[in-house]
DNA sequence: CGAATAGTGTCTCTGAGACATTATAGG
DNA sequence: CCTATAATGTCTCAGAGACACTATTCG
């Protein structure tokens, strides 16, 4: 990363933005600020001197959000062509993930944020925008760009999914392979068999039996387990 | 990708590298300049005023290695934390993928670059640094950092050379099976089964056969294949 | 005809889906 | 005992590796 030579180099004005996601009754669920101007958009600020990117990421969440820490991956830079006055804009994308009580946590007290459902209108690894909805279904009116980038953000965790443990970061430290596999039905927008899925979760060796089981339920209750990374990844 | 606040904003210089990479007698090779102070770089340039991230790309591509067009994506966004004077700089990495007589016609026009083997020390989706080898297998020195982001570089081709059609920038426009096999053998440094290979990739749809034969072996000629992206994708 | 590589047929093994069955909690 | 869900056993099927075999070109 050395380098001399910058003759005449471009001063832009770096922008972080966050894709923050969680799972809400079953489906993936994104937090968006607004409206402003009719459309929501998602959060973001610009980057503070001496700020280090990853940084700008958790600060931005601290702030608009009050989440203190959570799983963070950069995704993508975008080149903001925006031919209008001032400095030019570089915006960088974090992907954010929490898991649903944080999220919940986060909106008690009460930050002026939305959280709108993540609905998918294409299959597989196929890509392109996505739409929001609102707890009643209704669709709702994003910022230009962003719902191409909540795309490419569901893109990469469907990528993701099965060889990482990007997962784990939508749960919460002890769960169920039932709230597993939701995660994973939620992203992937398909039903998964549960035999082969609890077979496959538990032959990676990423799973840890607690021994507890979960409290409440009027039926019988699963067995808790906890995200344990292999060793030498 | 509309937002007005800005206060107080950094203002940093943008700088945009390459991982040039094309595949050199079964083996990857890696596109560098120098050496400088011992090193060998990655080449790269700042970005000009009003120059968008991709044309910078190729425009490096263009002046360094005198290489017109070629496949290009954005692999990852890096904060200098430089605490040295001068303004801040963020460093934009692209994966650059060549057919190997692009790259070999490029030397030949004699640009000063150098081509070096890179050598992958783990296994699978592990991850880390990588090491680059001269014509005679010697280890050459890097610039600080730069054999992590080559790193990033083959795990990314690694990740998504099944599923997406990266392979197929490394070679020619018509290629025979073996050249596509020893393609993905030299990314995944693995060895191959052929008859597996060969009905893996036709029954992705992404083969046609050009009923063209390879010319100038002294044995069976193999058929000449074209990369077709199919419909939707 | 021999050498070298292209291309194919077939067996086997593994991993996942489908489905049925057993286990365990509350009422 | 009934209900709802957890957890598991088993059958089947698809995809990939292993291996052997046939095909085609040059000399």
């Amino acid at each position: 990363m050395s380098d001399t030579k910058s003759k005449g180099a471009a001063l832009v004005e770096i922008r972080v933005r966050l894709i923050a996601l969680a799972l809400i009754e079953d489906s993936i669920a994104a937090l968006l600020t607004g409206p402003t101007d009719g459309a929501y958009a998602l959060p973001g600020d610009g980057l503070q001197p001496g700020e280090a990117l990853e940084d700008a990421a958790q600060r931005i969440l601290q702030t608009q959000a009050g989440i203190d820490q959570a799983y963070a991956e950069q995704l993508y830079t975008f080149d903001d062509v925006n031919p209008a006055a001032g400095p030019r804009v570089v915006t960088i994308a974090y992907l954010v993930l929490l898991s649903g009580d944080v999220l919940a946590r986060s909106l008690r007290s009460g930050k002026g944020l939305t959280v709108a459902d993540v609905v998918v209108p294409w299959a597989e690894e196929t890509g392109g925008p996505v739409e929001v909805h609102d707890a009643g279904q209704s669709p709702l009116k994003l910022a230009e760009g962003d719902a191409h980038v909540l795309g490419q953000a569901m893109l990469r965790l469907r990528g993701k999914l099965d060889y990482s443990a990007v997962g784990f970061a939508l749960l919460p430290e002890r769960f169920t392979l039932r709230q597993l596999q939701d995660v994973h039905e939620a992203i992937l927008g398909v039903c998964l068999n549960k035999p082969a899925f609890r077979r496959r979760m538990l032959d990676k060796g990423w799973l840890e039996a607690t021994g507890e089981r979960e409290a409440g339920a009027s039926f019988r209750p699963a067995e808790l387990y906890r995200y344990r990374p292999r060793k030498g990844a």
